[in-house]
DNA sequence: GTCTATAAAGCGATAGAC
DNA sequence: GTCTATCGCTTTATAGAC
């Protein structure tokens, strides 16, 4: 509906534009983000924008975009190789850390909102972001299975199940924002995820 | 900010206008969906709305809850006590499946969405649900565990682990709208997690 | 590219008759 | 309860000057 990624050179303006965007689609949402408001935030006329992005769905496109970048530009808090314990509870816990961020929640929450109606977005959004954190952790699974730490079959299906265990309850309830359940905390999933995974596939 | 339960006497016009509000906010979202549309697509006037809800978000609210109550009424597709094997892909199966499901996936697409803007929404979905969901399978695992089926310290957290297995990247996917992946099917995931579950809680 | 001003349409909600 | 008609406001998008 919509193309992603419009010729996109940087200029002040347009990363002002983009800033304000992706403020505000996150915090109301994409129906309640009104180019008007935008506009203002960036301190730009509306007719700017419309100047920069085809409308309201190519603006959004480029902040899911632009927003997807970012999150794997930092990728220098991956954590070193060591036994499969230490390994998996520290990448659980930066896994989850992320996931339950307030950014990735209400990113999440928006790209979800909208994925049935722009299909091109979604898939962007997934090539982007899910699909290469899931690739991290498959090669971090088919590793350990290559020292011997663990016996995998399938790393992709280790790393998915992994995944789908830290993201649990306690996302589920982060994300429609509801206070965590008493005594269920981040750490507890993450060290529960750990122990199951190390019981299942041992060597 | 909108009450969930108002007096909720049954009759047709109502029953219209929930019918034409449910299909108008699954297929196109919260704010997509106008007061006109459901009104035309009910037959009635707009005004008969106003007349029977508050205002959008408590018809909103109204379509949710019903639209929960509903998922449990028939409650008679839940599997007989087996095997841990046996139970837990049943239960495994019909969990997916439910999740997976058209109606399911579009009624999460908007709570969640809305959840940010309409904290008790969020709350009431949660309680009418999810909650009710995960007790169930809670239950189960504590049962599977008295008879000694299996070894669990802690059903909930079994639950958790099982929950967020079956809900995985065959899920994920499916939310965004995008295809299956290659030879990842749901019946695929779904033997994975019984298989991990089986092996990290074996007696 | 950037602005001011405005067009054209749609929105949620209500008034008043019956 | 239900209707017709409409209010008052906001929306996306564009025209035209510079």
């Amino acid at each position: 509906m919509v193309r992603i990624s419009p010729p996109s050179r940087r200029t002040p303006k347009r990363d002002a534009i983009l800033d304000a965007a992706q403020c505000s689609f996150l915090d109301l949402g994409y129906a309640a983000t009104s180019m008007d408001l935008v506009a203002s935030r960036a301190g730009v006329s509306k007719a700017t924008i419309y100047a920069h992005f085809e409308g309201k769905e190519a603006l959004f496109a480029a902040v899911v975009h632009r927003r997807c970048e970012r999150e794997f530009l930092n990728a220098d808090a991956w954590p070193e190789a060591a036994d499969a314990r230490t390994t998996l509870a520290a990448v659980g816990a930066h896994v989850l850390g992320v996931l339950i961020a307030a950014d990735t929640l209400a990113l999440y929450r928006v790209v979800v909102a909208e994925a049935a109606r722009q299909p091109e977005l979604a898939h962007a959004f997934w090539e982007a972001g899910p699909s290469r954190g899931r690739a991290r952790i498959t090669a971090l699974f088919a590793d350990l299975a290559g020292r011997g730490e663990l016996a995998i079959a399938d790393p992709w299906v280790a790393a998915d199940q992994f995944v789908g265990m830290l993201r649990a309850e306690v996302f589920f309830r982060a994300l429609l924002g509801l206070p965590p359940a008493e005594g269920r905390e981040p750490a507890a999933t993450v060290t529960a995820a750990v122990e199951t995974m190390l019981t299942a596939y041992a060597p």
